[in-house]
DNA sequence: CGCATATTCAACCGATCGGTTGACGATCGG
DNA sequence: CCGATCGTCAACCGATCGGTTGAATATGCG
């Protein structure tokens, strides 16, 4: 009954979610050292993390007493594509698009055509 | 001092607001209209156009007695673009990208090359 | 003018949010 | 075994959220 692009746009409408996802990017982390850089508790960021997960933006494995902390970043297809939906903003990845086209038809690309 | 995606993913966060954006798609509307298909009262459709116009989503212009609610889904590119940043979910719009190649080249195309 | 329509305002409500603190359970290392 | 470290739990707090109701403010129409 709870659509989860709720929880989705939910978790990412929170600056210190988002900033602890750039970081996973980067590489996984352990708990306490997602908790460093922010100036609050442990346990207030214990929560981010649950609420990350429960969005399905991060998984989490515990090894030994240390809990490790893992992007997955597929959690934000259905937000992405619910969001292309309304198109004029294009989120295309043109980088992407060029290589595409110069690997697959070997002919010059002008991304002005795009527009 | 307040991040614009704050707003923005806050107000898609509610399914109502996300609904109300999907009908904006069709066509501009004015507050009544809009409230019309909901189970609740005016006022508090009027308090979620608001939040959407506060962060930008929609624009709402008066004409005599009658507010009109007009689709901005231009705000929805830095978020589009934020998401973006984790690559991998990929939002690449096939549709756009076909006609593109269909009108651009002329030559058949095979959407499984894309995977 | 006088009434109906369109929309917001203001006050209130219970629920959830983002944070704190302190206690607790597990696990590692000497 | 003991002490330190890792992380969560539980209770609490003030603020915000999503909704209600009723009154107020424009504006249009006959």
């Amino acid at each position: 009954m709870e659509d989860p692009l709720d929880t989705v746009f939910a978790a990412l409408a929170d600056p210190t979610r988002r900033e602890i996802l750039r970081m996973l990017l980067e590489d996984d982390m352990a708990v306490t050292d997602v908790a460093h850089p922010f100036a609050m508790s442990l346990a207030a960021i214990s929560k981010h993390l649950a609420i990350l997960a429960g969005a399905g933006l991060i998984s989490q494995e515990k090894r030994g007493r240390v809990k490790w902390c893992k992007l997955e970043p597929h959690a934000l297809r259905d937000a992405a594509i619910w969001m292309q939906s309304f198109g004029q903003f294009e989120p295309v990845n043109l980088d992407a698009f060029e290589a595409f086209l110069a690997q697959q038809l070997d002919s010059p690309f002008d991304p002005d055509q795009l527009a």
